[in-house]
DNA sequence: ATTATATATTTCCATTGTCGAAGTAATTTG
DNA sequence: CAAATTACTTCGACAATGGAAATATATAAT
């Protein structure tokens, strides 16, 4: 409970912030160029990196109600940018796999933050950047909350009344 | 363009990508449970970082349009999160601050992401700690595109039709 | 100066993304 | 086999967002 660490985690949170504001309007925009919604594209990402994925896990990965992937699935099947298919053997259960159109809409629209990311990125000495990979994947997994996937929201409303 | 590079901006970025969904999930439940919209969390986060700002200031860094901060910040004053405030020498402009409940309203509520990434990241080595508020000032820093805040959106609907 | 143009914000309205609640269907438990 | 649970869908309502036009102020042009 040092002053140090104190303020070097606070500055840690700070440089969070700013990249999870800059990565969010970066990936707002890169939905817009390909012609989806920030909740779409977020779904065909999740598809694109994991492969087939159930509905109930999508809406547990996304935060989104159960009723919102389902009319925002229809669209893009309805679309063509992903197939909807019942479960075999617990046929309750809906699995969801991007097809080719999909694959192509997410890839093919131009992601301005990837590029320039990217770019820099090259130019840095190599021990910078496997220092910089691995700082990633550590900070990744320093929010890897188990808690963060359910969602224990204790009480609503926190704040209508008197704080405290 | 070797492979090597390829690889290894690749796992920067997959890294990035996984940064972006937790925080951003953690953002919206933390929105929730302050009793705030998204948005409106990111508006008074903003104005918090930043002290008095402009409301098209914050359009601009929020990527929402003029009409949206209108409405999102006429229930913020409503609910006395903010302050409205014609500027004196250009009275077109308008100019935002938080007020007292506002600033308890956001830093009342329990950030479950920032207390386990803080509990976590107190207890690593001195010089890991270091290390990673330097990544993380460094990734924000490659990701600081100029060419980001503008909004340079060339051809909407760009696979309405077929992509080529 | 006076008109024209540009900028900052607001108003109005339509769209649509999101969710709660109830409903359906399949599975598991007792 | 009945009851409870799980996975998803349907329906209806609400609210967040944005486009277009309006308002008000500032700046540029002649």
């Amino acid at each position: 409970m040092s002053d140090k660490n104190n303020l070097r985690s606070d500055d840690a949170l700070i440089a969070l912030r700013q990249i999870q504001r800059k990565t969010e309007i970066a990936s707002k925009r890169l939905a817009m160029q390909a012609g989806l919604t920030p909740s779409q594209l977020m779904v065909m990402q999740i598809l694109n990196e994991q492969g087939e994925t159930s509905a109930g896990e999508i809406a547990k990965l996304t935060q989104l109600k159960h009723a919102t992937i389902t009319s925002l699935v229809d669209k893009l099947v309805e679309r063509g940018m992903l197939n909807r298919r019942r479960c075999t053997d617990d046929r309750r259960r809906v699995w969801l796999t991007l097809c080719e159109q999909g694959k192509k809409a997410i890839t093919s629209a131009p992601d301005l933050l990837q590029d320039t990311f990217q770019n820099r990125f090259d130019l840095l000495p190599s021990w910078h950047q496997s220092m910089l990979v691995s700082s990633l994947e550590r900070i990744a997994a320093l929010l890897d909350a188990e808690s963060l996937e359910a969602a224990p929201v204790l009480d609503v409303g926190a704040l209508d009344e008197k704080p405290y």
